[in-house]
DNA sequence: ATCACTCACTTTCAATTTGCAAGTGAGTGA
DNA sequence: TCACTCACTTGCAAATTGAAAGTGAGTGAT
């Protein structure tokens, strides 16, 4: 894990490669993963077992550990939405709402190089 | 590396994991290191020396890697620029130079929520 | 012609990360 | 009690990463 050693968090975690905001965007949201992650909340998924079930297939300890990153990150946060049999939702704070535009530009990069690529444009 | 068998390309490496553009951008950008070069190249470094210098010391069988996948990609491009000693240019395409779109986005959301981050809106 | 040096990579190999599969535990409904 | 769901966690083999050293073409100084 990523500045980790196993799973346990420290208070030196906080090691950026450097004070670029490109190079601290992706020590957050650089991987395979993330942004996957990211846009299917965007897109009303909310529950761990949604989430599982996107077409790329995300392995589900891959899921869990993203979940507690991008929540750690801030950019979701976790709420019970049920008690009995507890259940959880995951929404996109203010600062994942942000990224939206980030989204947006990427997708439209995407779909004008790759053009079997589906619309998303609804964003 | 990325569904290949050792270093040779074969022509089932278009192995995508879903026809959504952020799952296409993210097969070939997805990753630690990948959009740190092509920051470098968008402000002006050209050269295998001049990208293994920036302040993030990417390791140079990983740029070695990540330049031949955006030439792959087609994001970029490699051109001699002296003969004798051989010397080489890496320049954005214009799928490459498309990529600007993102890049602002993304650093004006890194700026927002990392204020310690530098100002790089002149991009 | 030999030596020291640069650039642009490549190789080696240990450590980290990924990803498949199976397991867990709380709870439900029949 | 039994079978099932959800939300994870664990185990482990395979793939990827990264630090360091090596390579080979070429240059410029002695």
């Amino acid at each position: 894990m990523r500045c980790m050693k196993q799973n346990k968090t420290t208070a030196s975690d906080n090691c950026k490669r450097s004070l670029c905001p490109v190079a601290c965007m992706l020590d957050t949201l650089g991987d395979k993963w993330t942004l996957l992650v990211v846009r299917d909340i965007f897109f009303g998924k909310h529950t761990f077992k949604e989430l599982q079930q996107s077409p790329e297939k995300i392995p589900s300890n891959i899921l869990a550990d993203r979940l507690k990153r991008l929540q750690q990150e801030k950019i979701i946060d976790k709420t019970l939405y049920q008690e009995r049999p507890k259940r959880y939702a995951y929404n996109l704070t203010q600062k994942g709402l942000d990224l939206k535009p980030v989204m947006q530009s990427l997708i439209a990069w995407s779909n004008k190089y790759n053009p079997d690529t589906y619309d998303m444009s609804k964003v």
